[in-house]
RNA sequence: GCGGAAGUAGCUCAUUUGGUAGAGCGAUAGCCUUCCAAGCUAUAGGUGGCCGGUUCGAGCCCGGUCUUCCGCUCCA
């Protein structure tokens, strides 16, 4: 276990030094649970990005993109849940250390009372609840000496509001206080949203709407490096479906969705589903992709089955009509008609996803070299095709024209893959800078390139090298990054 | 939020009853070098996380605070 640990600290290093990951203002002494993606991040996070946009919305007839703005509509947050749900007033005790939400510190209290009293409580605590009078939540606490279950005491914190959703201000909102919200989900922005894609887009059930895009939650404890961050991104699918077909369609992403995570490197045995036993409110059926990090399984993507809860909340609050009329026939030969169609939604954290990739790819490697001593290297074996850099160009020694040459095939690649020139210190220098950032190919220009125009191409994963035509570099990277 | 551990150069760490900070690696510039980090020369980098206190004097003692990791807790 403290091998595990040990290796997760290395990677966090490791991908700070390389200029995957800083911590937010870190300039500032940091701000908690944000960071920033570096140079070599950023482009692996978006290269990953891109992987799943093209495997939704390119290979997949029936499924579009959108980008909906950050800031919704208040009201979206009441129709989605999330102002009720997302909400609780808490209270600590200062003896125990123990957190309550408050609700259920007094109804336990209740249950100890006989009914006409406990019934006065509850309808006390509800006017405060709606009031949001969080002093006057506590005052009812201490004049009703409820006491904490471990410690016995009275000795409470002051009671306060734990929204997990951040908020701000914005000029001129009609209804409502001018209070909006950071969305915490993007789903909604694909929800409001159903209507202007499927009539625009002629989009027939089953069809879906994918989605990246930032999220934000005020996570009373957020940490693990990037895996449970206060602004993360997430990666969603909403996929429309005849109601009474979402099982089937549920079933059919669980599958499609942990192929494609090995399609992207994840050995299988590294993923599992994991049912939910408890369902959230809106939900018919749930489960988690696990990946094992190096601190434990934990989620990487969720499959939601939504029902129509969304769409009929939206419907409610924005009281439009969101239907569908769908014209294919039923057994009696009857068009199915209007109805809200039912949501399979697919939900990947990035960030988690960008860890996961990074875990995987991080090795520390050791072996004897032929003359009997000892050799190392630290490599990052990121699939080529999401690597951030995919050839580093390097020329053997910084003369004898070797580096002209170089620069005229830096100039032939450079307009179709990330590429990497480099001419200081001894070439395995070089190789071991680049096997540390998980470059997969590196091309070396030599004296006999110019007699023949040969290279030599390295391969990251194995070290060997083979000679090749300085012209087949460009096809060779080509092909191995398309796979 | 509670408890534990930690924070000194880009990284890993030294500086031992408190006396104004060093090394290795790395980086940069140059030299040497015909394929897997290890040769030579030079240079740059730290108000010791931050703020305050004790002291003639604090990286070291004390208080607070920020950040990270671990365990709880939380995560509709």
């Amino acid at each position: 276990m403290s091998n595990i640990t040990n290796n997760f600290q290395e990677i966090i290093s490791h991908c700070k030094e390389y200029g995957y990951i800083f911590q937010s203002s870190e300039l500032y002494d940091g701000l908690s649970a944000v960071y920033d993606y570096g140079q070599m991040g950023a482009q692996l996070k978006k290269n990953i990005r891109d992987e799943w946009w093209k495997s939704m919305t390119q290979l997949h007839d029936n499924i579009v993109g959108i980008d909906a703005a950050i800031f919704m509509h208040p009201t979206v947050w009441k129709a989605s849940g999330h102002v009720d749900n997302f909400s609780d007033p808490m209270i600590d005790n200062k003896d125990s250390n123990k957190r309550y939400r408050v609700d259920h510190l007094i109804e336990a209290h209740v249950e100890t009372l006989d009914k006409a009293a406990g019934d006065a409580l509850l309808a006390e605590m509800d006017k405060l609840l709606a009031a949001d009078d969080l002093a006057g939540l506590k005052s009812l606490i201490e004049t009703n000496k409820i006491k904490c279950s471990i410690s016995k005491t009275c000795n409470w914190t002051d009671v306060r509001q734990f929204n997990l959703m951040f908020s701000t201000q914005i000029g001129s909102v009609a209804e409502e206080a001018d209070t909006i919200y950071l969305r915490p989900e993007t789903a909604q922005g694909i929800f409001v949203n159903f209507l202007n894609v499927q009539k625009t887009g002629r989009m027939k059930i089953p069809f879906g709407i994918a989605q990246t895009g930032k999220a934000f939650r005020n996570e009373i404890v957020a940490r693990q490096f990037i895996f449970r961050m206060r602004e993360f991104e997430q990666m969603e699918m909403q996929f429309f479906v005849r109601p009474g077909t979402q099982m089937e369609w549920y079933n059919y992403w669980k599958e499609t969705r942990k192929k494609w995570h090995e399609s992207m490197g994840i050995p299988t045995e590294k993923l599992r589903y994991h049912d939910h036993v408890k369902l959230a409110h809106y939900a018919d059926a749930a489960l988690d992709i696990e990946f094992e990090f190096p601190f434990g399984w934990k989620e990487l993507e969720g499959i939601h089955s939504r029902t129509d809860f969304d769409l009929s909340q939206h419907a409610k609050y924005s009281k439009k009509k969101i239907q569908y009329f769908d014209n294919d026939l039923n057994a009696e030969g009857k068009p199915y008609g209007n109805y809200t169609p039912f949501v399979v939604e697919t939900s990947v954290g990035l960030d988690r996803l960008f860890l996961t990739i990074v875990s995987l790819s991080y090795l520390e490697e050791k072996w004897t070299k032929e003359d009997g001593t000892e050799d190392s290297r630290v490599v990052m074996k990121i699939p080529a095709k999401i690597a951030p850099v995919k050839l580093a160009i390097l020329p053997l020694l910084k003369k004898d024209g070797l580096p002209e040459i170089a620069s005229q095939l830096m100039n032939e690649c450079k307009p179709h893959f990330h590429c990497f020139y480099e001419e200081k210190d001894a070439i395995g220098k070089r190789y071991r800078r680049m096997d540390a950032i998980g470059t997969p190919f590196c091309v070396t220009i030599d004296h006999q390139t110019k007699e023949d125009n040969t290279v030599t191409i390295r391969y990251r994963d194995t070290m060997t090298q083979e000679r090749i035509p300085m012209s087949e570099v460009k096809r060779l990277v080509m092909e191995k990054i398309c796979c």
